[in-house]
RNA sequence: UGGGGCGUGGCCAAGCGGUAAGGCGCGGGACUUUGGCUCCCGUAUUCGGAGGUUCGAAUCCUUCCGCCCCAA
């Protein structure tokens, strides 16, 4: 794919500063583009993605490799599609994942079609992740040759024709490697600390985050226990999510974990950590990538949270975009709202949002 | 105002003459492109109050206060 016409999703951090870099070294013909995703005013630094600051950062990296750069103005679009589906996920006492649904519903759609517009019909991203061509044609996502690093469980609701379209020049990459390599190149961003935390929730505080979209939500309620005895109160469903053992504001002679969430009565079921262990699951709006929907039982592994380690089990489509997966260890915690994404080694079968 | 038991940090709770375990909760940090988990550090100069015995008391004695149980 020599000069190929590219665009880069430049979030002004190493990882997506360095994919641009290597494509344009490689003699792509590349663009920059950067998305502007929430109102900037009184919003400060905090070393998470997509600042005013972060921006400044990409544009500085496209200057310095000689690249155009376009910010393009996503906000509408982030909250109708990022941030909604956010805040739904807390007031219905489920645990959303946005970093999903932001590839999905943004980077790998909306900015597809916008690089569409500058002629461009690739996309490439700084995750660490790599895409394939299999023997049978299919377009294959697998996970990054830095195995900590790996973000392929956030890509797993990519689409073949979205996964068609994507370029991960750092996928193939160690993390060091990527430093070293913004260093070899020059880049300003190159010992930028990592982003974490919600990009969107500037202080971390995403429960009152939640309220202020939402004040709904902010409906108080009961924690009890298996039994039913009520132990204490909560001021809000979406303070919680299953697993959660801090917070809970109640005490007792053992460490207690969020169990279940019950929106409609707004109680919050906890009870010992052995009580967190589940064999099964279901999930929806699964996503096929290396099969079709395997209609009998065929054994895969199944991560059910970023930096879970797969484990063995087996998985059948259900009709309707779901699946049931049973492992053959129980594992904690399984918890409604997160992506229950299948593997076969380092390849990603398919994944799904566990109901 | 007859008998018995108990009062240790926000909660639970060890200790029973030698100078305040532990758990929960809470605070901080590490880890981490979600939340959570996990790990690390911190969290009572003081043991219901006041006296006394002792080199030394949360631990023994006296007394006061508070709570609980049995009994009428």
């Amino acid at each position: 794919m020599p000069d190929t016409r590219i665009v880069v999703a430049m979030s002004g951090g190493v990882d997506s500063s360095v994919a641009a870099a290597l494509l344009a070294e490689q003699g792509h013909d590349v663009i920059g583009l950067s998305m502007q995703l929430y109102d900037q005013r009184g919003t400060q630094s905090f070393g998470s993605c997509c600042t005013l600051d972060d921006l400044h950062d990409a544009r500085r990296v496209a200057a310095a490799i000689g690249i155009p750069h376009y910010i393009l103005n996503l906000e509408q679009r982030f909250q109708d599609t990022v941030v909604s589906n956010f805040v739904r996920e807390y007031a219905s006492g489920r645990t959303p994942l946005p970093c999903a649904h932001c590839n999905s519903d943004l980077k790998f759609s909306t900015l597809l079609e916008r690089a569409r517009g500058f002629g461009a019909d690739r996309v490439a991203t700084g995750h660490y992740a790599r895409v394939e061509t299999g023997p049978d044609g299919r377009v294959l996502l697998k996970r990054s040759a830095d195995t900590g690093k790996d973000q392929s469980y956030f890509l797993f609701s990519l689409t073949q024709d979205q996964l068609a379209s994507a370029v991960f020049p750092v996928g193939a990459l160690l993390k060091p490697a990527v430093r070293r390599e913004a260093q070899r190149l020059g880049l300003a961003v190159a010992d930028k600390a990592d982003s974490q935390e919600i990009c969107f929730v500037p202080d971390g505080d995403y429960a009152s985050f939640v309220a202020r979209q939402e004040p709904a939500v902010a409906r108080t309620g009961t924690i009890v226990n298996q039994q039913g005895d009520v132990l204490g109160a909560h001021e809000g469903v979406h303070r919680f999510t299953v697993g959660q053992r801090k917070g809970l504001g109640v005490s007792a002679s053992i460490p207690l974990y969020v169990l279940k969430i019950d929106v409609d009565a707004a109680a919050v079921t906890v009870g010992p950590r052995a009580a967190l262990d589940q064999t099964a699951l279901t999930a929806s709006g699964v996503n096929w990538i290396a099969v079709d929907a395997p209609a009998s039982w065929t054994p895969v592994a199944a991560q059910i949270r970023h930096r879970h380690r797969a484990a063995a089990g087996r998985v059948r489509s259900l009709d309707q975009g779901r699946a049931e997966f049973e492992f053959e260890t129980p594992q904690p915690a399984i918890t409604p709202g997160q992506a229950v994404v299948f593997y076969e080694d380092d390849v990603v079968v398919g994944g799904g949002w566990i109901d």
